[in-house]
DNA sequence: CACCAAATATACATTGTAGAAGAAATAACG
DNA sequence: CGTTATTTCTTCTACAATGTATATTTGGTG
């Protein structure tokens, strides 16, 4: 059966649902991942993930009160659960053991 | 096509192989791999990755020297290309763009 | 030949990615 | 008012790329 290791899409939107704090829903989530990873995604890739990270309860959801703008349909807002928190911890974690004594981009000050 | 955005796994290897300097073969990088992950990597999964990788043009392999030791073949060393440093580089780049003001596991001094 | 180390082949599961279609809401207009 | 257009957001579906495991082959000694 499924090992339990999070892809890299997987991690970035983990990660994007904690920097959005509140708000975080589809169409954010989406513009917010293609501005971090300056390329564009579309929705249907994310809602993909959402809904299989869902479905690992490594997230939740609930929905929030439709807009009055046109078209505001009530969103579906997400976050992480306990275990989600755990998987994305351990993820990092991992990476940070991986990266040990390396000379990579990004860590001159 | 393609997008050619690292797979986890990918961006594991190609660590373990700037880890390894030279010295990186198979077996050598599944050892350190499943070290530095705390998990077990079968010899399979890692020569697909690292096949993969270098059909990619992100890796490049040379053969050494038999050892002398019993059933001591010739080992096939890998290490990175120039596109496959950059590539890394970029990976890296884009994980701190997503880690950004979060407050993640191991950011503890 | 028996045995060992390393590498290749093969197969299938999980993730990544796109595009089309559907559902919910308000504006527009006869 | 009621029906149709239009906007926003979500679900469905399909396929490509990556992750993972096991079995097989190759090359090298005792």
């Amino acid at each position: 059966m499924g090992r339990n290791t999070l892809g890299t899409l997987e991690q970035a939107v983990m990660m994007v649902i904690l920097a959005l704090g509140d708000g975080a829903y589809g169409v954010a989530i989406r513009d917010e991942l293609s501005r971090r990873t300056r390329r564009e995604h579309t929705l249907g890739a994310v809602y993909t993930t959402l809904d299989r990270l869902a479905a690992k309860e490594l997230l939740e959801s609930y929905l929030g009160e439709p807009t009055q703008k046109r078209g505001g349909r009530a969103k579906r807002y997400f976050k992480l659960t306990g275990d989600g928190r755990q998987a994305l911890d351990h993820a990092v974690n991992t990476r940070h053991e991986l990266e040990y004594g390396l000379d990579l981009a990004g860590k001159g000050a």
